[in-house]
Order: structure tokens, then sequence, then C-alpha cells
RNA sequence: GGCCCGUUGGUCAAGUGGUUAAGACUCCGCCCUUUCACGGCGGCAUCAUGGGUUCAAAUCCCGUACGGGUCACCA
């Protein structure tokens, strides 16, 4: 059986867009699960919207992601230039080709033609379809044109009547009439080629056995099967797949902010985890698992998982699922990740910031949670006497009085030098066992003394114990103040 | 508007003629607990719609509605 080969070919456009950074993660799958070659093809042609530095955003971003290629631009291979801008030579040789053949025909309408038959069809309410004016002309029309160096065009000779069918791995064949097909153009003015036909030679001529690309390529599909057909080149095999959605109306665009990748790894989501999440937009794995690493979902995927309607992409989801990357990373590596974020708030050197990322990492959903999480540490903010009123444990503001009141003495016995956390709690153990009340009732009020806040990572005695025995014999003593007001 | 495609809970979705219609996220409740969270347990909630075909339809056929895509010398 051939090899497969799958490609990736995106414009540069200084953007990746996680729509397409999923088109990119199924077409590396595919290859990869077959033992093929993934490659990396940049259609740069349309000069106009080149931008600087937007190559290197998708090689970065597919690195980052893992999703190597066998053969691209930077490293090479056997079919290349992989920049199309520098294959521009072959591609009207292919269309002269096809001229002979019969399957194109040169166009000498020039622009003004064109905008009088739009202007026409449109105002008669009519969809404009280019009229094949040129479609007969006579070979000696035709020499007599181009040597009279006349600008023209190459056009597609679609059949005048019969139907297209095409095949698609999702959708199965789909059939349509002939007639709906404009002749398209394959070759510009300037003689470069349009992208339906560059990528048409392009994939041939890099020998691609599967295309995935997004679904509005569908339309096109019929007229890339009849170029196929007119060189007498074998088809490569479709995939469409759908977009990804904000809402049920609107795709996820530019605007919305999270549609990129850079913007979601700006957020403090971990790669492996939007990589994860995005493999679950618009496909289902086999079993129930979700949960994905890279190389699983090279073994997992599959493409009758995919889904023949579009997914609305919902940031609650990836946030669950960051939460279970945050969990799973080791320690250190959680704290190299979560240091930074801490930082943001916590600006105070004596303290132990390994121990707060421990007590961040099961509470972490994203990274960027946290500079608010930790903002105590430095300072105590006001805060409301309602903290210290707990329902469930019933505890009240007359009650966290008490217990503050009983708490200091005890801390303050605490010895500077053995201000550790295993020291407050045996002390503070002691402190409840005498009194023979439950841990919340003395453990609570503290917690909310030293943090002024209703959630915070660790308890009163982690807390405590970060901050130092002078900050914290200070707070409480702020607490017993504004509970005794 | 023409053509193409789609429609299972709030979201992602399994499902391919006979199922109590999976699972995950969200939400809610309970347990655990030193708060919140984590973890554990449980719950709410779905086959767009109307006709067929069939002993039997989420599943097959037709229509309707709704949504998306596409109709460039852009990619």
């Amino acid at each position: 059986m051939k090899k497969v080969r799958t490609r990736f070919a995106p414009s540069p456009t200084g953007y990746m867009h996680i729509g397409n950074l999923r088109t990119a993660l199924f077409t590396y799958l595919i290859a990869k699960q077959q033992d093929g070659d993934f490659i990396l093809r940049i259609e740069d042609t349309d000069r106009e919207r080149y931008v600087e530095g937007a190559v290197d955003v998708i090689y970065n971003t597919l690195k980052q992601c893992g999703l190597n290629w066998d053969e691209g631009p930077d490293i090479g291979g056997p079919v290349g230039p992989y920049v199309q801008s520098e294959r521009m030579g072959s591609f009207k040789k292919y269309a002269e080709e096809l001229v002979e053949k019969g399957g194109a025909y040169y166009c000498f309408c020039d622009k003004e033609r064109l905008d009088g038959l739009k202007a026409e069809c449109e105002a008669q309410g009519k969809t404009y379809s280019y009229d094949r004016h040129c479609r007969c002309l006579s070979h000696d029309e035709v020499k007599a044109k181009l040597d009279a160096g006349l600008p023209y065009v190459i056009r597609q000779k679609m059949p005048l009547d019969g139907e297209v069918t095409f095949h698609d791995e999702l959708y199965g064949d789909i059939t349509v009439d002939c007639k709906e097909l404009e002749d398209q153009i394959l070759i510009k003015t300037d003689g470069m080629p349009t992208y339906n036909f560059a990528n048409v030679v392009d994939d041939h001529l890099m020998g691609i056995t599967h295309v995935v690309r997004g679904n509005e390529y569908l339309s096109s599909a019929p007229k890339y099967e009849l170029l196929y057909k007119a060189f007498g080149w074998e088809v490569p095999t479709y995939i469409h797949v759908e977009h990804i959605m904000k809402d049920k109306q609107h795709k996820l665009s530019k605007r919305d902010g999270d549609a990129s990748f850079e913007d979601l790894i700006n957020k403090g989501y971990l790669t492996e985890a939007v990589v994860n999440y995005i493999a679950l937009l618009g496909w289902a794995p086999k079993g129930e698992e979700e949960i994905f690493s890279l190389s699983e979902l090279i073994k997992e995927f599959d493409i009758s998982g995919l889904s023949k309607s579009p997914a609305i992409f919902d940031p609650l989801k990836l946030k669950a699922i960051n939460a279970k990357y945050i969990k799973k990373l080791a320690p250190e590596e959680f704290e190299r990740y979560a240091t930074p974020y801490v930082r943001q708030t916590v600006k105070r050197e004596d303290i132990n910031i390994s121990r707060i990322c421990q007590l961040l990492q099961d509470r972490t959903e994203v990274f960027t949670d946290i500079p608010e999480k930790v903002d105590f540490f430095d300072t105590l903010r006001e805060y409301e006497p309602a903290l210290y009123f707990n329902k469930k444990n019933k505890i009240d503001e007359e009650k966290s009085l008490q217990s503050l009141k009983d708490i200091l003495p005890v801390l303050e016995g605490i010895d500077e030098s053995e201000w550790t956390e295993d020291n407050i709690h045996e002390k503070l153990f002691e402190l409840i066992a005498q009194k023979e009340v439950k841990n919340a009732l003395i453990l609570l009020p503290l917690r909310v003394a030293v943090s002024g806040k209703a959630s915070t990572p660790g308890g009163g005695i982690e807390i405590s114990s970060l901050i130092g025995k002078a900050d914290t014999l200070d707070r409480v003593r702020k607490g017993i103040e504004l509970l005794s007001k």
C-alpha cells in the first residue's frame, strides 16, 4: 500500500486560529497513525496579505504542540520547495497542458467586460456566472490574440451537462449538477495560479494521499474532482471538517479574543490541554476516556469519530481539562509555571513560594487565576466582619472574636525560631483539645484573620506559617479589633 | 436567492432498526473537610418538526423549519 502523506498548508497570516490548529492536528494524526509523512507547506501566494514574522508563528505553534513535520520549508524534503511562492514557475505549464487536453481555455475578457456582466446580472437579480464568452474561440483566434500580446487568464472548462460525484470520507458521495459549476480561473492575468489550482497541482506533485480541510471547501470539491480527472491524476482522500463556532450562529473569530492558540496560552492554559481539548471539538473517541496525550491521540484517533456538524467552543470545558492537566503536573513543574503568576502579587522575599505553589496546585484551573488567589500574602486588605460568619460550622462574629482572643496568646507563646507549620498545628490543636471545641471554631477564624478572604489556598495554619509570626500576630490583633467594634 | 451540508440535554457528544438513549463539562444536592476547592456519591435535563416505510424508528424515505457553507483574477 502507498505510504500515507498528509499536508498542512496554512497561509501566513501571523495568527494561528484554533480551527486551523485542529486541522493541523487531525492531519498530523492521520499521517502518524499510519506511519506516514506529515508535510508543511506554506501557501503565501497572496503577497498583499503577507505579514512579517507570520511564518515563525506557524513554526513555533506547531513545534510547541508537538506537531513535527517530516518535510517543510525549513528542513526541505524530496518534493520541495515547500513555500508556494517559490513554486510559481510550474503552474502555468500545467495549465497549458490542460488546455492541450481540452480541459481548459484561454480567456481574454477584460475587467470592464466582466464588470459589465456582473452589473447586468445584478440588475436582473440573477447570480453572476462567467458567460463562457471565450470558451469557443478558435485555435487561430487564440493564437492571434496571444501573439498580439493581449492579457489573458486560463479558465477551467467545465462540462456543460451531466453531473460530478466526488467522495468525502466523512460525507460520503456528493453529487452536483455540472451546470452549477463556473469556468473558474486557473491562471491569473499575472501568470500566477489561483489557490484552487495551485492546491491541486501541489498536492499531486507532493504525493499527498489525504487532504483534511475546512468545510468551506466542500462546495469547491467538485471542481477539484474535475481537475484531477482532466489531468488523469489520482484523487486524494478528502476529509472535510466542520468549523469551530463561538455559538450556534457565529464562527469563532479573531475578535473573540480566544480564537487563537496564542490567546489561549496567554490566558494561562497549558499547551497539552489546548491540544487535547481541540481534538475533542468535532471528534469523539471510541471509549469514555477523553484525556489524551498527543501520542495517545495518534493511537486513538479515527476518522469515523469526526462529526458532521459544527462544534461550539466551550471555555468551561477547556478550563476543566486544563485543571486536570495542572493536577497531573509534577510539583516542580507546576512551580515553574506558577511562580511568575504568584509573583505578580506576592512581592515579599521572605516567603516560601514553593509551599504556596503546593497549596495552589489542586485548586488552580488556569494560571491567570493565581495572582488574585494569593494577593493577601503581602498585605491584608480591609474586609467585612461577615466573613467570620459560617453557617455550616455554626460560627459567628462573636464566637470568632472569642476564638481569636484564645488563639493570640497561644501563638505569642511560640518562639520565633520554632514558627513552623508543625508547631503551630501542635499548639492550636492543644488549644482545641483543651477547650473541647470543633477544629473549625478555632481554625476558621484564624484563616479569615490572616487572609481577609472567604476562600484561600491552604488553611489558617499554612498561611500563618507562611507569613511569619509578626504578621500573623498583627493580623490576628486586627481581627480582634475589627470584631470588637 | 441557487447549490451543498447539517440538526441527540445548557455545551461537547456516544448511538448505524429492538438500549432503562452512554460518558464528559456546567448546574444542583449530599458526604469528606480547617474555608473555598479537590475527591467521592447522587440528581436535573436531549433525539428540531410533520408525514410516511416497518411488528418495531434517534436510526431508513419525503416535506417543513432552523442553522452553517459557498457562489472572486482571496486563500
